[in-house]
RNA sequence: CGGGGUGUGGCUCAGCUUGGCUAGAGCGCCUGGUUUGGGACCAGGAGGUCGCAGGUUCGAAUCCUGUCACCCCGACCA
């Protein structure tokens, strides 16, 4: 007798509508849930312990770099934050005023900091003299608020949590080595921790950030063909810290501007995940960020000896180093699999009384549902190749998507196009003109320039849109 | 900011057009029992001032006015 379909798939598939299926897997993962405020989410233990893996990270990776961590206010005063024209400019229609404290009207209202730039600068202003005090390499982790008018889990939030890198130099070269060095540093770990390929590179006048001299980014292509800018490095130059009068003296009793930097990383990168790596059943995660990296599932749990077993595994997992869990609750195991499928962790194993006799277990890669049967006594040595081979392919398999979705065009029809047929970035060159930039983003439905890598690929010698001679060539594509 | 949509138990929603008995369903939850290698089943049970305010009416989840919130698309946006 054919079952009735009790259950209806709570997930939307991901080629049907991209936008649905990111929510639902969002949902079902129980990442994050909508607060009372718009924008502004519940960040749930299983999105946190993602959020915290992220961090301790890349902390450990800023460390080796010499970074040292601080924590400044959540309130600028209008003041300080109008220092930098530029700036204020760029943040000034999205940022949250205090106006009241208690029953109050304060004589200045407060900023809550969509970025912390000034705060840093005015600190500094004071505290640097000599030489001997530089150079400062600080970060923060912590949250900020940037009044968004759309938001979506992760991707675009009105409140969100990231670190803040903030550094002054007593040279122009080395503040730009800085820049480029914490570029470096998100690089490694999005490519080696998160398993995420990326395209590496400067980003045009227009797309700078609010303020800086040069803005640098690592962009990654989610699988409905999107980009997303996953992390960013800027270089200041002496512009942002003059204003401030952040001046030191050097060794001949010399006054001199120092060159400051910043650089961030938020829980965007959370969203990337997902968009990168997560298929119809929900999340897959990389074993070396996933909180869990394998579940232990027993099979026919009351049958005479199943759990002891199952327990004796997982101590043996969690002693040998890994971050095991087990899921010993009532439920079937059908609805056991679809979980550990649904939270993306990287491997579950199965332990069932067949087993058992046989001294084996059944390991199941999450990444391409593969059963391996590993004996009992290698269950230890056995995991970590598994999941290091889980690590890698997903890596690979990440990277041949993105790959297989980067063209070049060197005329507009050609470009929009291709960008019609093939979602992803198309390279080609431009002439530097914003004008253009602005025209090409028209012309293709909203590709815009993502980046300019540093190794620039001569592709022809004219601008794709205006015809005149090429200055640059551009990673173009439509982000989110 | 423009367009569209939705607010009814923890979740997803039906009911509203055409006002009327005690406001429903599925999932989830609780209790007991049977099950257990891909979302098991049976029985019983708890849980809702129908977003908020006002109006019309003998009577409002349903009609009217206002308001708030959220979602989707677009525009905008380090």
């Amino acid at each position: 007798m054919a079952k009735e379909k009790k259950f209806v798939k709570a997930i939307t598939a991901r080629d049907v509508d991209f936008a649905q299926w990111y929510t639902d897997v969002v949902r079902e993962a129980e990442l994050c849930n909508y607060s009372s405020v718009k924008g502004c989410l519940n960040y749930l233990p299983n999105g946190y312990a993602i959020w915290e893996n992220i961090q301790g990270d890349l902390d450990k990776r800023f460390k080796e770099t010499d970074v040292e961590n601080v924590y400044l206010p959540m309130l600028i005063p209008e003041s300080l934050l109008e220092k930098e024209g530029d700036h204020i400019e760029g943040f000034a229609p999205e940022v949250a005023w205090v106006t009241h404290g208690g029953m109050e009207r304060l004589q200045e209202r407060l900023c809550i900091r969509p970025t912390s730039e000034t705060l840093f600068c005015d600190h500094w202003s004071k505290a640097v003299q000599s030489y001997r005090d530089l150079p400062k390499v600080w970060n923060q982790w912590n949250s900020v608020l940037r009044w968004e008018k759309t938001t979506r889990p992760f991707l675009r939030s009105r409140e969100f949590l990231w670190q803040e890198g903030h550094t002054i130099h007593a040279t122009y070269e080395e503040g730009e080595a800085r820049t480029k060095l914490m570029l470096q540093v998100y690089t490694d770990f999005i490519e080696q921790d998160l398993a995420i390929p990326l395209v590496v590179g400067k980003k045009t006048e227009s797309e700078k950030f609010a303020g800086a001299q040069d803005t640098y980014t690592v962009e990654a292509l989610m699988h409905d063909g999107k980009a997303l800018q996953s992390a960013t490095s800027h270089f200041f130059g002496s512009a942002f810290p003059d204003a401030f009068d952040i001046k030191y003296i050097d060794k001949n009793n010399e006054s001199h501007s120092v060159y400051e930097t910043s650089w961030g990383l938020s829980t965007r990168i959370i969203g990337a995940l997902i968009m990168v790596h997560g298929d119809d059943d929900g999340l897959v995660l990389p074993p070396r960020i996933a909180p869990v990296q394998t579940r232990v599932i027993p099979i026919a749990q009351h049958k005479e000896g199943v759990l002891e077993k199952a327990d004796e595994l997982l101590k043996r997992l969690k002693k040998a180093g890994y971050k095991a869990k087990i899921d010993d609750t009532e439920k079937s195991p059908g609805w056991k699999f679809s979980e550990q499928e649904i939270l993306g962790i990287p491997t579950r194993i199965e332990i069932g009384p067949k087993d058992i006799e046989q001294n084996q277990v059944v390991v199941v890669r999450r990444d391409t549902r593969e059963k391996i049967v590993v004996s009992i006594d290698e269950i230890e040595t056995k995991l970590g190749e598994i999941l290091e081979q889980i690590q890698h392919d997903m890596y690979q398999s990440a990277k041949e998507f993105l790959d297989s979705h980067i063209d070049t065009a060197v005329t507009m029809d050609e470009m929009i196009s291709k960008f019609k047929q093939n979602r992803g970035f198309i390279k080609a060159m431009w002439c530097g003109d914003e004008e253009c930039e602005g025209e090409i983003k028209y012309a293709t439905g909203g590709a815009s320039s993502r980046c300019i890598p540093e190794n620039e690929e001569h592709l022809s010698d004219t601008c794709i849109f205006c015809g005149k001679p090429a200055k640059h060539m551009v990673y173009w594509g439509k982000s989110y």
